[in-house]
DNA sequence: CGCCAGGCTTAGG
DNA sequence: CCTAAGCATGGC
């Protein structure tokens, strides 16, 4: 039996879970670096910035190794529940892949992409604030623009000469000026919309108080937010909550990957992804994440 | 050049 | 309720 360090552990994962594809490897994204078999990530836990990188076991399992700083056994308990969400691996696949076996959109999808969780984003400010940055631009254009702010405002660990960043809390997203955002081709009402769910934040939005909620209440709750729309709302429920009756209808990758499996000549009208609303449920999320990785997207 | 990118708000019918 | 304009930039 070979001796565990105690800065590491492995996390067991369901029978559905494949590493290797649920991974988020974007070359793209700031917020973590890939190098080789090794995805290296900064977390703050309480007060803390924690370096650690994961990489997948023989098993699918997720072995998690603590870099920096040396922690205590509270913080590695705090990480697996952190990675608990991070991959969605409460989630049960097989029911999700037995409903998709027998729809026409979706069965090619699961077929190549088995073994795939929602995977990758860290915190619901993370995901409201980059969905914003999405909003309406191609995507490479967003992951320059989030790199820009993450660079600049957001907190780092160094380790072995380099720099792993943060995304930057509230209070560091209201400090920042017009001038700067304008700087890191933030739109004006961008650089707003921001701003303004660094507040709701501030005013006690959180994960868990929406997971208290209704489909319909969680959606009121976070398009009460000035920046904030149904497809904001649906892809932060979809991505962060993990909830599988968020569907962002509006979603033009969506559209467009619908249209691919069923060789439409335009992409559908989002009135017409609807009624996929109540097919897909409850798996709404699962659906939209394989049409996704079918275009590369995700 | 025009049009579309993982949209949203506001103004004006 | 609906539609149009404005936002800012990059890729094709």
């Amino acid at each position: 039996m070979v001796k565990t360090s105690t800065n590491s552990f492995i996390i067991r994962t369901p029978e559905t879970f494949n590493y290797d594809i649920s991974r988020n490897d974007a070359e793209k994204e700031v917020l973590h670096a890939v190098r080789g078999d090794y995805i290296y990530k900064a977390y703050r836990i309480g007060r803390k910035k924690v370096l650690i990188r994961h990489s997948g076991t023989p098993k699918d399992n997720i072995k998690v190794e603590v870099l920096k700083p040396s922690v205590q056994k509270e913080v590695l308990d705090e990480l697996r529940i952190i990675f608990q969400r991070e991959f969605d691996l409460g989630a049960d696949l097989k029911a999700f892949y037995k409903m998709a076996a027998k729809d026409p959109i979706l069965n090619s999808v699961v077929k190549s992409y088995k073994g795939l969780h929602l995977a990758g984003i860290s915190g619901l400010f993370e995901t409201l604030c980059w969905a914003i940055i999405g909003q309406q631009i191609n995507l490479a254009f967003a992951h320059d623009v989030k790199r820009a702010l993450v660079e600049r405002f957001g907190d780092s660990i160094s380790y072995e000469g380099e720099k792993f960043f943060l995304f930057p809390s509230p209070d560091q997203m209201l400090s920042i000026s017009e001038s700067d955002f304008k700087e890191m081709k933030f739109s004006r009402q961008k650089a707003r919309y921001v701003k303004e769910v660094a507040l709701a934040i501030n005013e006690g939005l959180t994960l868990s108080s929406l997971e208290k909620l209704s489909y319909e209440e969680a959606m009121n709750t976070l398009t009460k937010i000035v920046g904030v729309g149904t497809w904001t709302a649906n892809y932060t429920l979809l991505r962060c909550c993990a909830r599988g009756d968020a569907f962002p209808v509006k979603d033009v990758a969506l559209q467009k990957a619908i249209q691919i499996k069923l060789g439409l000549d335009a992409k559908p009208k989002s009135e017409a992804l609807l009624p996929y609303q109540e097919k897909w449920a409850p798996y709404c999320h699962y659906a939209t994440l394989y049409l996704w990785r079918s275009l590369s997207e995700v």
